[in-house]
DNA sequence: GTGAAAGCGCTAACAA
DNA sequence: TTGTTAGCGCTTTCAC
């Protein structure tokens, strides 16, 4: 049988001390001396003691908890979420994993992270009819961080997307590349805005008959997909790019996967750039040039937002915009000899 | 502002009950006519009721939640963990995530599972010493989820990777493989024994000389890293493997990036068998050959275990063991032709 | 520097 | 069927 573990009473018997002693000590505020204190801790450690959560947000007003939404099927949202816990642990507050599967939806999550009394949330790349946050707003101080453009009335945390993609398309720009296709959010919300920052792009580098959009999620299947699509306008004169801009990693590590598994080389068949510069960019057998965010960085200002927020819940909305950079590895090279029908 | 949340004081108040009455519909126990039921569930969702967790943690001697122990950066464990809150919820627990990640190991985990009074832990894919199990099984309930071998004192599911091994082995045999390599788990605990399937189904089939493992983990680096070491061997005669089996499915992707970047084809080239069948095996770009243990089985029996040793906890430990089966895709194909000095 | 006491929201045993 | 009540482990205010 496990046994029950001990309470603070059973502490402060040990100790012979009050209970209130022993909180002074375990919370380390004022209120003890030095010596008082080293026999307390002493004491519970040899106990074994570990604070009661439930009891500690049910007494005190404040939960300091920080439920984090996201998906762990996301490689991307995982690193995110990672980061989340140093940078949550330097402002005090503790971390509650929300997370959404294929059984368990955004609302699911919600509540469950509402019924722990988290004072406030981060939602990593969840996107949601504005409507729904500014319910949500009523009872948790809510801060999005991803890439989306869309407001809904919240604090947001995200990169420049518009110049990450300009980054990339710069870089590819300079290698030669003219035929240049994206693999963009497809009908996930906000896919318009992102698109548009390639399709502007093409458009004033004078690119706009190569301009080449194909529907996407977060997903390497949707990269594997794109890359039979464009594939299959392989004897197209035109049509088949010579690069392609993911909109993310995973997306990329699905196009550079079934483009070799037809052979075709990346890089010298065709360039493949991705967004995140994740993990994933960093594996050997991909080496993905990516436009970096680094998530720590994210992390920090979410949390950083969320305090904000908490102690002043009426400062006006904030955009946290962080700059990203590209990360040439050698998914990308210069363009290989143009055809003549493709100058 | 955020609101403070209604509590069942405000429920029975605005209903004109108990609050004892209002927990007993909350908790869905017999105690309170359909009437009633009807009016106090109506009143909770216009105030937009959700029960505190905190505080009935802290009432009930038991928590009801199910703290489950994983490392969001290894897909098959997430895919473990998706799995847990279908089965958790038929058993009527809460499941709480523990994530172990970068700055964030096992003991850090564990204490806040600990923290939040968990009396189960599921732990997936989790490797520590006996003794370190010894002392937490004094705290809570163990039980753990994995292809490891050793027991540790603890209630293990698992699915029989002896087995496994076996028919990937015996479907490349019937292919005509001979000259098969094996990525295991590299110096992880438990690694022996595991080899050991390889090793054995070698002798068995008399292809001693064949016998090659490559260290690995859990990871796709891992596999690319072996098949970087395998492409070495390449004009070495007998070196070169027409089959490789990877410990898990990651390992198998990480084997095929690096192949297929060098112009080896899968499965032309050479054949890859990956473990577990998870959702990366079924990726258009990969699929792969690979051995399933169904992740809802596994889960299902976890909580299984979890409970029947929470009712009883002098009952005799239990090992569960699953039996995986093969699923063929097309990673594997018949063996190229053979030059004469390797047959 | 230390201790006493109230009460967070809820459950469960009991009384009505 | 319904209401009353004690108390889970902790924090926090106040008195000593």
């Amino acid at each position: 049988m496990t046994d029950r573990p001990p309470t603070m009473a059973d502490i402060a018997t040990a100790a012979g001390v009050s209970r209130a002693l022993v909180s002074i000590v375990v919370r380390d505020v004022p209120g003890a001396s030095e010596e008082t204190r080293l026999r307390i801790r002493k004491v519970a450690e040899e106990l074994g003691y570990r604070p009661h959560t439930a009891a500690q947000v049910l007494r005190r007003d404040s939960s300091r908890h920080l439920g984090v939404l996201f998906t762990p099927q996301f490689p991307f949202e995982v690193e995110q979420v990672e980061a989340i816990y140093p940078a949550a642990k330097a402002l005090n507050y503790d971390v509650v994993l929300g997370a959404m599967t294929p059984t368990r939806d955004l609302d699911d999550a919600v509540n469950e992270l509402l019924s722990y009394r988290c004072e406030a949330m981060i939602m990593v790349g969840v996107d949601h009819p504005d409507a729904w946050f500014q319910l949500l707003r009523k009872r948790a101080v809510i801060v999005r961080v991803g890439r989306r453009l869309s407001r809904a009335g919240v604090d947001v945390v995200r990169s420049d997307e518009y110049l990450g993609i300009n980054l990339a398309m710069n870089h590819l720009y300079e290698l030669g590349h003219r035929n240049i296709a994206f693999v963009g959010a497809g009908s996930l919300p906000g896919a318009e805005e992102r698109d548009g920052a390639y399709r502007e792009g093409m458009k004033t580098r004078r690119l706009t008959k190569w301009i080449k959009v194909l529907e996407g999620d977060q997903t390497d299947e949707a990269g594997a997909l794109a890359a039979r699509t464009l594939l299959g306008k392989r004897n197209a004169a035109r049509k088949m790019p010579t690069a392609v801009i993911a909109n993310n990693d995973w997306t990329a590590a699905g196009l550079v996967g079934e483009f070799r598994r037809h052979g075709i080389r990346v890089p010298e068949d065709v360039s493949v750039v991705g967004v995140d510069d994740s993990n994933l960019a960093r594996r050997s057998y991909l080496m993905l040039t990516s436009i970096a965010q680094d998530p720590q960085e994210l992390a920090r200002n979410a949390v950083e937002a969320v305090h904000r927020r908490l102690t002043n819940p009426t400062a006006p909305l904030k955009d946290y915009v962080l700059t990203p950079r590209l990360v040439v590895r050698s998914s990308t090279s210069k363009v290989a000899a143009v055809l003549p029908h493709q100058a």
